[in-house]
RNA sequence: GUCCUCAUCGUCUAGUCAGGUCCAGGACACCGGCCUUUCACGCCGGCAACACCGGUUCAAAUCCGGUUGGGGACGCCA
């Protein structure tokens, strides 16, 4: 039985982004389902547009995916020998042929079979020339480059796809392909072939993008006398308006650094992705990374594309609502433990963290995320929306505060007064609290709610959140009580 | 233009291969309700789709043909 082997050959030409972070995604999960092995190798031979930075960046995005490989990150350009290996051998047996149109004639063709609405392909002027008229030319110093050599048969040239099914075309549609160009480098169809079979590749999965180019890459194979790899497919992923999406026409919202920057959870991205054109075939929606190992299959792939669902200056989500939404759930159920450390990483990076909150104070701290995270979107959220738990130098937001204390001049003294009554109580419980509150309020005779959300607003500066008296607990009573002692700077707008 | 390919709620999808259990199920979003000091969470309920035409069949989302629409490829990019 032949090893399964799986690779993901991002090129360095732009950043990661969700459509190559879900087909890494895919290959990632089918080897680890199968027990087989994932490789990373950048294809940066088109050295005009590729960079160190981009690779880099690259494999940061995966690294934080937690898509982990098994060999690799293997670089194409280091392995140009083996490329020009099978170039020659394609040309030694008569497989490819020396191309001397220049890439002025073939433009000019090219307009031509444009206007005349012809077939756009090469006409296959140099495949017909003599052994004498290629010296000729080569004697001459004409530069050329190397294509392939498409046979003539009859019937039509396919293979089987796991997710598409059967793929054909006839013979005569395909085009006699440049595999070497004129400076002697290998193109992409050639090299990509080549190192999938050095790599003994058993699996390629990749956008429905190349399916095309697969009907040659099958051909390469059959002339570099290799056996097929099993060949999967995948959709594209498009934007609202079915365009296919690039960082270019996206900008940041399709790059998977963004997700990290905007605080999700790698595994909730992760499980948004998956969704984008699978499906288990039965309604469950999230997995742990085992259950979704176990899950899933090559065959349940959707055939058609799939929409990324982001709406330009939505003024309530930021991207896709699903991803936002599985990120939730997952801030929501996962173990708070697990959690802790990345708040502790947003906290930081907001310059708002304590070091005891991870040693004696650690009770503390889960507890107040515990208490926090179910109003969050995400792990941002904890440093700006929980901030005033963990600092003093918190936002009062406008409408909380136009709401809820300014239309009550009294509070002036009512909270101060308050300040005072919680200061004395001991001990300090959110029973007390809110007994202490209600009784106040009924002697101002003033609604309970006037208290506790002036109360809500001064200590936490939201319209919004957790059971107040939890609340108080959590900030805990000191700093409950100077915060509602300094009351007067609310009223100084 | 040529070739390849796809088609179920606004979006992601289940159901299609083995036609009846589907006047089409789930999730997100949206709307309403319950809970509540607030907002969420949670729970309950609602809105909402088989692209179209024809054929096969007792019976079609499902099989066949066509139409329309979408996407991809057609590079000395990957």
């Amino acid at each position: 039985m032949t090893e399964i082997r799986l690779r993901f050959p991002p090129s360095p030409t732009g950043y990661l982004h969700i459509g190559g972070a879900r087909t890494a995604l895919y290959n990632w999960l089918y080897a680890r389902k199968m027990g087989g092995k994932l490789i990373l190798r950048i294809e940066d031979t088109d050295t005009e547009r590729s960079s160190e930075a981009l690779a880099q960046g690259i494999i940061d995005g995966l690294e934080w995916l937690g898509i982990d490989y098994d060999e690799g990150p293997y670089y194409q350009t280091e392995f140009a020998a083996d490329h020009r290996a099978a170039a020659a051998k394609l040309l030694a047996s008569g497989h490819a042929y020396k191309c001397f149109c220049t890439k002025e004639e073939l433009e000019a063709k090219r307009e031509r079979a444009l206007a005349a609405k012809l077939p756009l392909g090469y006409d296959r002027t140099c495949r017909y020339l003599t052994a004498e008229e290629v010296a000729a030319k080569e004697a001459a110093g004409l530069p050329s480059v190397i294509r392939f050599k498409v046979p003539e048969r009859q019937g039509m040239l396919g293979y089987d796809d796991v997710v598409l099914g059967r793929i054909e075309a006839d013979y005569k549609e395909i085009d006699d392909f440049v595999i070497v160009r004129s400076d002697g480098s290998p193109l992409y169809l050639l090299c990509n072939v080549a190192d999938d079979i050095r790599d003994r590749i058993s699996h390629v999965v990749r956008g429905q993008d190349h399916m095309t180019n697969t009907l040659k890459q099958v051909l390469l194979y059959e002339a570099l006398e290799a056996p097929l790899p099993v060949f999967a497919h995948i959709p594209l992923t498009l934007d609202n308006k079915k365009a296919k999406i690039s960082k270019r026409s996206h900008g940041e919202v399709v790059s998977v650094q963004f997700y990290q920057e905007m605080g999700f959870l790698p595994w909730a991205f992760n499980n948004y992705l998956v969704l984008l054109g699978w499906s288990p075939g039965n309604d469950q929606e999230f997995f742990s990374r085992d259950e979704l190992i176990q899950a899933f299959s090559l065959e349940r792939i959707n055939k058609s594309s799939a929409v990324f669902n982001y709406t330009k200056g939505d003024a309530k989500f930021f991207t896709d609502p699903k991803a936002i939404a599985i990120n939730e759930h997952y801030l929501r159920v996962m173990p708070v433990e697990e959690l802790a450390p990345l708040v502790e990483e947003r906290l930081r990076a907001a310059d708002i963290w304590d070091a005891a909150w991870a040693t004696e104070k650690r009770d503390w701290f889960l507890r107040v995320i515990a208490l926090i995270r179910d109003r969050f979107h995400t792990l941002n959220d904890f440093a700006s929306l929980g901030r005033a738990y963990f600092a003093e130098d918190y936002v009062i937001e406008e409408k909380p505060l136009k709401k809820n204390v300014l239309p009550y001049p009294d509070l002036k003294t009512w909270l101060p007064e308050l300040a005072d009554r919680l200061a004395a109580l001991a001990p300090f419980t959110a029973e007390n609290a809110e007994e202490t509150a209600r009784r106040m309020a009924d002697e101002l005779g003033q609604k309970p709610g006037v208290l506790i959300n002036a109360m809500r607003t001064a200590v936490t500066g939201q319209l919004a959140g957790p059971s107040m008296f939890d609340v108080l607990l959590a900030i805990g009573q000191d700093k409950v009580v100077s915060r509602l002692r300094r009351i007067d700077h609310l009223f100084a707008v």
